[in-house]
RNA sequence: GCCCGAGUGGCGGAAUGGUAGACGCGCUGGACUCAAAAUCCUGUGUCCUAACAGACGUGUGGGUUCGAUUCCCACCUCGGGCACCA
């Protein structure tokens, strides 16, 4: 019997799926292990070979983590509301529903091929009813809920409302928008509406005007992290800002949280550090500065880090959006004032991008006091300033940093330096470091001790505080799409209101067109009757990230349609153990979830406050292009090796043409009719190909199908040849060569069951060589397995097979079987059957590790030798240290060591000295 | 501009202070075969040499060390992230 990979992969994926091998269960006698993958979303072009890389990790580590004992969790669904899917609806009037149905089942079937231990009987679906009641659950306790700064952590509106009943808005320290200070008086005396506006300005999630990304283009507003460079990641079309009324999370009550959250998870550091610099703390604090306009005064607060840069204040500015710039432009420069106002509203976010280093602002004609030395200068407006951080107000320090030196050297401004010999004639001294001068109580301190004896200052005279700001915003929760989970939401008398829990779902409606409607209306506004007891629905829908923000949580518990998750199941399987996916979602997916659970975790609904213990990121797997080089002008092409005599054209060729970079002339001719009657310039009577590596894409004629793949090698080829390119973490180019040298070792492997159609195991015991073999595989795999070193345990189990010959026993070769099966499961299941187990392999035991049996004869160690040498001798176990010092001295001859500071490396067998050498 | 990460044969990559290049691909020669496929064996960093031997060799230049791909400093190149965040 040969190796029949199609046969063996056929029967035991319709095994497994019939005997429910893989379904999991709640079980208190064993530990619980978690695996995630980041479930995917079902495109139409289906899987190419780089998707499942991450999947094949995760399996394989499932399937370890069951064989040492584990009670593993491991579920797959699909992220399956989103923007394509409409698109393509809007295009095709194909319904999202259909489509995404249809790729759903593509994906399935790719992915069954390849052999996955997922649990399916545990699939969820974003687009999902039964699932996005769930997602507007949480919405709906997010609506409910406030941040309570003084306890950290989230808490039921009810709370609130009494606080204020109590002692109004001073009886509370919460994270909220600009609420003006009321007594409890006043907030009984509110109305209705009244009431409804001050709470909007504390729930957790929030109806509020805000600047957004609006791309026409999608008809939509997106995430900062849904646009990139000014464009959207999605489609790639351009952004503008926009004010607009938009649900949003209060994400950034969590900022603190978040951050520090980070130091107790097992992530990359270039993870945990893109989402610091995501959340972007600075510590500093906050000054207020008084300002004269036309001799009427008004409070500026401003928000600085470097508070010892005081003394160098010589303007302020103002951001153009700023609430402050009405307040502050004086009359003769209304008109001034209006047109830069005018300019900046006009571009787009990527014109500004685009030019962030041209200088532009206007005069105000206000000026502040510098609270420290009562100097007054001019107050400016200019778009460097954000409205969005901070206070949207600066004072600048022209001296000590570049934005503001830019902005001073352009409108003529004074520059005053403040550290010792710094040089300011053409560039700003930006760094923290030196002695101070021109600063009166500051003089002569070092930066260092300069920044907070100035805040100390500054508090201690009441100019100000001490405060930390964080660039992470509030996430825009509002989409004008189709596509998405419909908020809970319906306005009775204009007031946003909470559907009842038990109105859940709120199912999407069907409607005729996907498109907005003519007046600008999200498509919901076309759903005939969308009111709940006569009052209008929300027409928005939330975003892609709502769905995939507590997704693993369902898994635990897929179909209770009481609860989120029993506290039992959540009690049980706690959190993500492991977690699989790409880097693309660092500050998207991965800062919301954790907001998303951390809120879940202050109502006491979960019991842990980070979602995901580990973390790794799978490289991507680019393409590998191959190219054919025509001569200009004729229909003849010129192999890649003798090209440069020519003057050619490059042109992707389709890698289904081309083997070992040799290009099928035949199958050329024939992929397209302008190559039919092609000529070649051949080398050695072979046409070679030229390559690059590309991204993956069907433009570049690069993709490699999976299906493909198990076609012709099998899915435990897939599994083995996708972990042995290289690191997981790394990203590398698919390269179909390499494939037939892990084809062959698993051929290798079935001949030491199988001679032709004869089972040739035998019950001989085992060699102490043979033994070593399996122990050194055991112990290697056991440690790279766990360090993620896939590639490493794939080339140890080859090193085996090569180390092993001829050994054709049950002793070494049934728990090899077990050491494989986690990579390539089929032929282990079938070697593990034709060895007599009834039972499958995936309840069979990681063999047990001894380091005795895997050691080897020699030992390598230092001995001092004529006082200052060293020598470092590799001897067997059985010799003593003295043995070997004394084979040393006996032998100098053959150590001809060379004299101080020499160190030479011994290699001693009992008895004598095999190797020697000097380095 | 700032912050990470990486540079090793013809190729993918091993080795984190101790014989650099494991393992695989490719290539060389051979066995089996009428032949091919498959399989097995042999060799394969560079230079020099008939061979033995030898010299050089992990992006570049320094340093620490008896010893550095590995640790430290500077630089170069590539990849990724952030980017008017005060």
């Amino acid at each position: 019997m040969a190796y029949d990979f199609k046969n063996i992969e056929k029967k035991w994926q319709a095994r497994w799926a019939a005997e429910g091998t893989f379904v999991t269960r709640e079980d208190a006698s064993r530990p619980k292990f978690y695996v995630l993958d980041m479930f995917p979303y079902p495109s139409g072009a289906g899987l190419h070979v780089g998707h499942p890389l991450g999947y094949i990790a995760s399996d394989i580590y499932s399937r370890y983590k069951r064989l040492k004992g584990f009670n593993v969790l491991h579920p797959m669904g699909y992220d399956a509301f989103g923007l394509p899917a409409e698109q393509y609806a809007i295009q095709t009037g194909q319904h999202p529903e259909v489509t995404t149905e249809k790729n759903i089942a593509r994906y399935r079937q790719q992915m069954d091929r390849i052999g996955f231990s997922y649990d399916w009987t545990r699939e969820v679906r974003t687009c999902d009813p039964d699932y996005y009641k769930w997602t507007q659950w949480a919405f709906l306790k997010m609506f409910d809920s406030w941040y309570d700064n003084a306890r950290n952590a989230a808490r039921p509106v009810s709370e609130l409302v009494a606080a204020f009943e109590q002692g109004g808005s001073a009886a509370v320290n919460a994270a909220c928008g600009d609420v003006k200070p009321f007594t409890a008086a006043e907030w009984k005396a509110f109305s209705d509406k009244e009431k409804s506006d001050v709470l909007m300005q504390y729930r957790i999630a929030y109806q509020g005007e805000t600047a957004v990304n609006w791309c026409a283009g999608l008809g939509t507003v997106l995430a900062n992290d849904e646009v990139k460079d000014g464009l959207s990641v999605r489609g790639g079309f351009p952004v503008e800002q926009k004010k607009m009324k938009q649900w949003q999370l209060r994400v950034s009550a969590y900022a603190a949280r978040l951050l520090e959250g980070l130091d107790r998870i097992d992530w990359t550091d270039s993870l945990k550090e893109m989402q610091r610099n995501w959340i972007g703390k600075s510590t500093g604090c906050e000054v207020v500065f008084k300002c004269l306009t036309d001799g009427q005064e008004s409070d500026v607060t401003i928000f600085t880090t470097r508070a010892d840069t005081m003394f160098g204040v010589t303007f302020m500015v103002l951001a153009p959006e700023s609430d402050l710039v009405p307040r502050l432009t004086t009359p003769d420069r209304k008109e001034a004032v209006e047109e830069y106002l005018a300019y900046v509203r006009k571009k787009t976010e990527r014109e500004r991008i685009a030019q962030t280093h041209t200088v532009t602002g206007v005069f105000s004609g206000s000026y502040g006091i510098n609270p420290l030395t009562g100097e007054q200068v001019p107050v400016w407006i200019s778009e460097y300033v954000l409205a969005g951080y901070g206070t949207g107000a600066i004072m600048a320090v022209p001296a000590h940093d570049s934005r503001d030196y830019a902005f001073a050297k352009k409108f003529g401004l004074k520059i005053v330096p403040l550290i010792e010999g710094c040089d300011v004639s053409e560039e700003s001294f930006d760094a923290k470091e030196g002695r101070m001068i021109n600063s009166g109580f500051l003089n002569g301190l070092d930066v260092k001790e300069a920044i907070p004896a100035a805040i100390e200052y500054v508090e201690r005279h009441g100019l100000g505080h001490r405060k930390v700001n964080y660039r992470l915003r509030d996430a825009i929760f509002s989409r004008q799409r189709y596509w998405g989970e419909p908020f809970p939401i319906y306005y009775k008398d204009g007031i946003p209101t909470p559907l009842p829990e038990e109105a859940l779902p709120l199912r999407l409606p069907e409607i005729s067109e996907f498109k907005p409607t003519e007046d600008g209306q999200p498509p919901l506004a076309r759903a005939k009757d969308w009111t709940y007891e006569g009052w209008p629905l929300e027409t928005s829908t939330m975003p892609g990230f709502a769905g995939s923000s507590a997704y693993y949580l369902r898994y635990m518990d897929p179909h209770n349609d009481k609860a989120l998750v029993r506290p039992e199941a959540d009690g049980y399987w706690r959190n993500v153990d492991l977690y699989i996916g790409g880097t693309e979602h660092a500050t998207g997916h991965l800062i919301y979830s954790r907001f998303w659970n951390k809120f879940l975790y202050d109502l006491g609904i979960v019991c842990e406050d980070e979602p995901f213990r580990k973390l790794i990121n799978q490289g991507m797997i680019q393409g590998r292009s191959s190219f054919v080089y025509r001569i200009v002008g004729t229909n003849t092409f010129v192999s890649c090796g003798l090209k440069d005599a020519y003057e050619t054209t490059e042109i992707h060729v389709d890698i289904s043409l081309v083997r070992g970079d040799r290009l099928d002339l035949e199958g050329f001719k024939a992929w397209r009719p302008e190559f039919a009657d092609a000529q070649f310039v051949l080398e050695n009577g072979e046409y070679i190909c030229g390559w690059a590596v590309e991204k993956m894409s069907k433009s570049m004629f690069n993709v490699v199908n999976p299906d493909n793949i198990c076609d012709d090698y099998g899915a435990d080829t897939l599994r083995l040849y996708e972990m042995f390119l290289g690191p997981l973490e790394q990203s590398k180019p698919w390269d179909t060569k390499g494939i037939d040298g892990v084809n062959r070792f698993l051929k290798r492997f079935w001949r030491l069951f199988y001679d032709g159609d004869r089972f040739i195991v035998t019950d001989e015991a085992p060699t102490p060589a043979e033994c070593k073999v399996l122990h050194k595989l055991i112990g290697k795999e056991q440690a790279d397995i766990e360090s993620f070193s896939f590639n490493t345990t794939v080339s140890a189990f080859m090193i085996a097979l090569n180390d092993l010959g001829d050994c054709h026993k049950r002793a070494i070769l049934e728990p090899l079987t077990v050491l494989l099966s986690p990579f390539a499961p089929h032929i282990a299941e079938e070697l593990w059957e034709a060895c007599g187990h009834a039972e499958s392999i995936t309840f069979a035991r990681f063999p047990e590790f001894d380091p005795a049996l895997a050691a080897d004869d020699t030992v390598t160690y230092p001995v001092s030798f004529n006082g200052k040498m060293r020598f470092t001798v590799e001897l067997a176990k059985s010799l003593s240290r003295e043995e070997v010092e004394a084979a040393v001295r006996a032998e100098p001859q053959t150590a001809k060591y060379v004299g101080g500071g020499q160190i030479v490396k011994v290699v001693v067998v009992p008895g004598k000295i095999v190797n020697f050498v000097v380095k």
